[in-house]
DNA sequence: TGGGATAAGTCAACATAGCTGACTTAACTC
DNA sequence: GAGTTAAGTCAGCTATGTTGACTTATCCCA
């Protein structure tokens, strides 16, 4: 039986302790670059339709979160995309101001704000959710049987804190 | 048996023709989410690392396809990284200039640029990989045992032209 | 061999989207 | 009523992308 590729750094380890550095050689450059590759593609893609509406990508990720979770706050929201509240507001004001999100006040905490998306808000956040669902579809019609459920659990673990980088601890 | 989750779509479309629009409840909101936070953390980590050169991002894609394929012209460079010459000019000359990446004249055609990563260079952009390369090997360690293969199947078909966008044909 | 095409470099000006720091306002909590 | 918290705002800076126009060196071909 052939060791598969992704159990090279592993069997490596086995033999010379925790402390593994990879050769140039054992490096994961292919999925390196396709995790670029892939999500330069992904995100291009809206692109020309949220240059219609005079948007950006920082436009896009914030209607896409209030689409997705309506009635989230303003500090919920800075928590999901990891940027200054002063980023976030020049793109929310053009997004309230267009009428794509709107807020309004929380019930029991009347300091928050709660977004939602407009009607409008909702079929733009859809229609760029649908061009890249195709995309991924695509991709994963070509990936085998289980390739959904495998690229879920790969992207899932991919997510996390920093990494530390003790590279001789 | 049951219908995978990949299929939904694709059954529906045998229904009701070719030109399927996916309801709210058919996109694949999961893994559009996950591809956006697993890019995210996954460049996020090499971040500390290039800021005590005086580095950002661009910095260090052009120092990795630099690494990666020794003696590429800057045309070659132009096309992988799709930005202009004039934005790849300013981080290139501010590699050149802190000895990381050298430049020698084609010998065939001399007009051209072949590009070159210094001893110090070659020592960066490894290290910076292996930060790379460790996310990944968690991530792969926790997807299963065809896990690497079904990543990089998928990760390959995400690549590729703008969607196009036809809602409605 | 001379003229057009090509590879690269450069100058200027601008847009987007991130950042820090300092401050205000309104509402909540104790 | 005092301190805390959620959000908004002003000012200014940085990184990285863009267009457009132009130069220089070299190559290639008629």
């Amino acid at each position: 039986m052939s060791i598969p590729a992704n159990t090279r750094i592993s069997e490596r380890a086995q033999a010379a302790g925790p402390a593994v550095e990879p050769d140039a050689d054992e490096i994961d450059f292919e999925l390196i670059e396709l995790l670029f590759f892939a999500y330069r593609d992904f995100v291009g893609d809206p692109d020309l339709i949220l240059a219609e509406y005079g948007f950006g990508r920082a436009h896009h990720r914030v209607l896409h979160f209030v689409n997705r979770r309506p009635g989230l706050t303003i500090a919920e929201l800075l928590d999901i995309l990891r940027i200054t509240k002063q980023s976030l507001n020049r793109v929310l004001k053009e997004l309230i101001e267009t009428d794509f999100v709107e807020q309004r006040a929380g019930r029991t905490d009347r300091r928050q704000r709660l977004l939602f998306p407009t009607d409008k808000g909702r079929e733009l956040a859809m229609s760029l959710a649908r061009m890249q669902h195709r995309r991924i579809d695509r991709a994963i019609a070509g990936a085998g049987a289980t390739g959904r459920d495998v690229a879920r659990r790969f992207l899932t673990a991919m997510v996390g804190p920093a990494d530390g980088g003790n590279e001789t601890p």
